[in-house]
DNA sequence: AGTGTTAAGTTAACAGTGTGAACATTATTC
DNA sequence: GAATAATGTTCACACTGTTAACTTAACACT
């Protein structure tokens, strides 16, 4: 009785073109506020409102391409670490791409944790977070092998090691592409710096309550 | 024959006055998308415009609102850590403090890494790097006292190790407040991890060379 | 073939934004 | 009191996100 919809994979296809041509713009033009709609429709050969057949509104667009940075991040590790069978090695490679990464654009890395108009965690997109999960995941299989194989302490499970690794290396990315560091290019030398204490660090037996001698209490978050 | 301008005091107390206003309008509606000259001169009573006699433009209100909060953090832990005496002691306040400042206020904490609409780093004011150097000194100076007392190794110069704090609590507090460690409240418990392998990790003697096998190549940045 | 249905694309419009220019006000110094 | 320059106001412009109304075109059914 009626038109049939552009078939499931036509329409994704014509979003990933979207997202091409955004990625594109955002990179180009640099930041968020400089990607508007009407300058992604007019890139895409179309009229001003087009793209919103595809995405609902801007948040929309924006969480598909922070997915789709996620995407690349991951997929990034995975080649860099694919080809490296020393699990040791495999866990410094992992980090140095990680880091690598973020720093060769930085645009789409502050995409993934700069430029989020408020703190408003419940905004994430599902796509969004599932992209972070299978990113972090490799990053804790890597650790349970250096694990099992005895090259690396098993006292701190590998999920938290991993987040560990992942609060240094983002840590260092983050402020060295907010550019905090000062002029030079302190990463360089700050890099094996931080990979090593990470490493010397978690070889040490770890007693939480010997640490904090007054822990943190539960903080109440204003605003 | 003319007009006297504002003494600079008076002038620099209307600056103020903005700035407040700026940043409770800030806290309260969340991202600085919704900081708008107009509301912000409603909210000081004045019309439209008036805020671009005292600030240029929106960039510069935004660095000198981002200045501020610096000093604020820095205050922070300047209070948290004048009491503390044993210098061990005092470099974990200072982190805990860091990490519960950043926690608590994380609309002010964002201001000062996330929303950065580029990542243009020629774009900081002055005054916004004075007050992130002076933030970083309070660290280097409690770190140097901390290596004077033989309560932490001195293999690492003041401003490395310093950094090295800031890595990891920013790292820490960044992913938290930009909501990355999935529903629960992760912080609690990697807090005193993060604070334990920094501290079991500078311990052990660093070798830049050992560290990486393959180091980073200086990386070239797109975009 | 013809026609109804409906997705895809276009245009018009609205509220808000940053920002500059042109005006009005007002306090200060002569 | 008059001149002058800092301060405050109003108007205007080019943008933005977003919704609503409209046009076009492709399919399904008779």
């Amino acid at each position: 009785m009626a038109r049939k919809p552009l078939s499931d994979d036509a329409r994704s296809q014509r979003r990933e073109d979207i997202l091409d041509s955004a990625m594109a713009v955002f990179e180009r033009d640099g930041g968020l506020d400089a990607l508007s709609f009407r300058k992604l429709a007019t890139h895409l050969g179309l009229s001003y409102s087009a793209p919103y057949r595809y995405f609902r509104n801007k948040d929309e667009l924006v969480n598909a391409l922070r997915a789709r940075a996620y995407r690349w991040i991951e997929s990034e590790m995975r080649k860099a670490t694919q080809d490296i069978d020393d699990p040791a090695q495999r866990l410094v490679g992992l980090a140095q791409t990680y880091i690598k990464s973020g720093l060769t654009r930085p645009q789409r890395y502050a995409l993934l944790f700069f430029n989020l108009d408020n703190t408003d965690v419940a905004r994430h997109s599902i796509e969004f977070r599932r992209a972070k999960h299978d990113a972090l995941d490799i990053c804790t299989q890597v650790i349970a092998q250096a694990q099992r194989a005895g090259q690396l302490p098993a006292h701190i499970d590998p999920l938290s090691a991993s987040h560990l690794f992942w609060i240094a290396a983002h840590g260092l990315v983050s402020l060295e592409v907010s550019g905090q560091f000062g002029m030079g290019r302190d990463v360089a030398t700050l890099t094996p710096l931080v990979i090593h204490t990470l490493r010397a660090g978690m070889a040490q037996r770890y007693d939480a309550d010997a640490v904090m001698s007054s822990p943190l209490k539960e903080t109440t978050r204003h605003a």
